[in-house]
DNA sequence: AGTACACGTGAACACACGTTCATATGTGGC
DNA sequence: GCCACATATGAACGTGTGTTCACGTGTACT
């Protein structure tokens, strides 16, 4: 039988799997929650998040270069924002499909 | 000002995360996409993607316990599906959107 | 200019992850 | 029982990755 996985183009794989591994950490997820519904500036998500400036610093690089974030000047903050409407509605939709399995969970425990 | 992500429960977010890992490398994902529209057999797996069986069942236990695919036994083989519609039609939504990356990265070189 | 603040960068470390090879488990037919 | 086939598992290896610490860059204000 045919695999239909295999008829999809390697490159569209690969960008895709790159997507998900931007979002595949706790520290770098949170991140972009944060930056979901309006831009927040640096040291505002690292107080926030509990998390040294630096590593917000480091997670925004490669963010930004995966053209997730959108950076912005204002005075001598930086402020950052979910660029993609795209990828910000399926944020929201996939945490209420979390939040919908833990409800579950809840309601029916032990299974 | 108020982080809105650091609102949003450490267990959701973790969760959420390492669904977004399971996703995160290239050949898990192309796995998880052979199995969108029907059950694929181990064996047919490993033939349509190039790769050892061994792989992929190493690739398919990390699945079965994120529960993002389930196992059936037919015979002496095991087929597996992606058991959940709301993270199936996620997955055709972003193969759409990569896509459209591609044709308009296609359309404006260089930018 | 010089100081204080906000952010970015580099090196280094410990740890996790994907892959391969060899071997085990389980299923169906003789 | 035995054999062939399909899938699963374990150990081991190289590589990638998140975090920390120290330092560099840049912007506003006096």
């Amino acid at each position: 039988m045919a695999v239909r996985g295999a008829r999809i183009p390697e490159d569209q794989v690969v960008e895709l799997a790159e997507m998900f591994q931007m979002m595949s950490d706790p520290t770098r997820l949170r991140i972009i929650l944060a930056c979901l519904d309006a831009p927040v500036s640096v040291g505002d998500m690292a107080d926030g998040l509990g998390i040294s400036a630096s590593l917000v610093s480091h997670h925004l690089r490669l963010l930004r270069a995966a053209r997730l974030l959108q950076a912005e000047r204002r005075g001598r903050q930086v402020f950052y924002v979910v660029g993609d409407s795209h990828i910000r509605s399926m944020l929201t939709d996939m945490l209420d499909h979390v939040a919908e399995g833990e409800a579950e969970a809840e309601q029916a425990p032990g299974a």
